[in-house]
RNA sequence: AUAGAAUACCGGGCAAUUGCUACCUCGAAUAAAUUGAGGGAGAGGAAAGUCCGAACUUCAAAGAACAGGGUGCCGGUUAAUGACCGGGUAUUCCAUUGGAAUAACUGAAAGUGCCACAGAAAAUAUACCGCCCCGACUUGUUGGGGUAAGGGUGAAAAGGCGAGGUAAGAGCUCACCGCCUCGAUAGUAAUAUCGGGGGCACGGCAAACCACACCCGAAGCAAGGUCAAGUAGAAAAAUCGUUCUCCUUUUCGGAGAGGAGAGUUGUUCGCUCGAAGUGUCUUCUGUGACUGCGAUUUUUGGGUAGACCGCUGGAUUCCGAUGGUAACAUCGGAGCAAGAUAAAUAAUUGCCAUCCCCUGAAUAAAAUUCAGAGGACAACAGAAUUCGGCUUACAGGUUUUCUAUCAGU
RNA sequence: GCACCCGUAGCUUAAUUGGAUAGAGCAUCUGACUACGGAUCAGAAGGUUGAAGGUUCGAGUCCUUCCGGGUGUA
């Protein structure tokens, strides 16, 4: 498998997997409250992480959503690796959401990718202690 | 040259690295899902709004009338349109007899309706102030009559203007204009021009109802089809139907009529489809009750929302020729150019191009040019069955035309 | 995606077939009553009828184009 891909079996795609991530997945805040991401793990076998992005239709207009969900994924990808090592040593499957709060486009209408780059590492490494200390 | 308006077009480029989507080629492995390498391809002028028009699919075939909806000068173009092109007419503007822009631009003399307030009167006309005549008397008031020129009201006042005429006036009469009507000429037509006659009757609103002419069957790719999966062919209530004849007959069965109801997205007609048809009791041979069966409607509960086809080669794009004032058509040549589905088409870096700002140099200054450093990296905006239009949003740049100002010949 | 509906004061709503200043209730503010507050009584303010054009003498109402919000549909 290639290192920094993202293909569509890393990417949540079944409804009942978004049904229970709105329903039981705990969620984790930034400080300035830009970003969130809401995760589900459970024990199994077959480790794999999957990833998907949801964003509001009130946030902004479709080119800006697009852009917002190509930085946050290109962000995870390059930044994966670690997150991948621990499921595999936990034998665990996790599923992520990634979402906006504060984040809209008349608030900041150019994105930038090393701020979301920054925010999208930060978050994860958030999510990865928090495994950590639970298990 | 600068500024403005219109018009047609473009909507950053190249390279490297890391990815995404489907396809092709060569491999690996397998029951299958899969996976490795390479290759070329991968958002727009509006992809948007969903305002019109089609293709395509389903509704048996897509029938008729009414209802309903749409359009509305004339001719053409088109698969089709409410779009486009050409012409006419009206209005506005500039100018001075031409030019430009805009227009839901049929009918108010088929009928119905509305026209608040004000005003005498808002459509069968009428008379407040006036003007004029006659009578009465207290000589400036009143009674009767004529009139619609002037005033006043209003968004709108009953043909306009001038002359004659008159007590005062009035299409009462006449000229010109307008209107109605008949004819001729030009034009395919809308319409225009000219001539004769009438003698004023005909206010506005049809984006009020309506009339006339033409057009429209309905729903939409979540259409529709195939496969898989499914505690699914679930329960309750109401209504209706469960009828005849013939053939072969032990039975089973077959044919015909009838048939509740369903479809035809409003109604009617027409058309099409069309299930069950059992048993028991009662009873004066037919009726009633119950049960079973079937259909429809309503309610409750539950399941799946996966894969493939539709899905991109088409009223197709580019170039040229011919015809046409033009929209466009015909012919010839070349080309194939996204197909996703929690939804791909991206991210970073470098160079170039573009724009902004600063510093230095050239020149007396501005403007301009060159060099260096820094910043922005663009606007509007993301395919979702596919086309033709319309509408709306839009940084910057290019082409052509027109207008204004300045400079030169 | 496709199809469709709705916008009136801060909130909930009226406005006859186009006719005048867009009317109510709650909330807000001011005053009265009270030792103070509530309740009550009296009064005031608050609307370019979502926006822009058009038809009309006159548009909340009729027509067109935009803006915002919502619904249905396998």
């Amino acid at each position: 498998m290639k290192t920094f891909s993202l293909s569509k079996n890393e990417r949540i795609k079944e409804k009942k997997i978004f049904d229970q991530l709105f329903k039981s997945g705990k969620t984790v805040l930034l400080k300035n409250n830009s970003l969130k991401i809401i995760y589900l793990t459970e024990k199994s076998d077959k480790t794999c992480v999957k990833i998907a992005v949801g964003i509001s239709k009130k946030v902004g207009n479709s080119v800006w959503r697009n852009r917002l969900k190509r930085l946050i994924r290109n962000s995870y990808r390059l930044n994966k690796l670690n997150l991948i090592e621990m499921a595999k040593q936990k034998r665990m499957r996790i599923y992520i959401l990634f979402s906006p709060i504060n984040l809209n486009q008349s608030s900041s209408p150019k994105l930038k990718y090393f701020e979301i780059e920054n925010q999208v590492v930060s978050l994860l490494e958030s999510v990865r202690k928090k495994l950590d200390s639970f298990s």
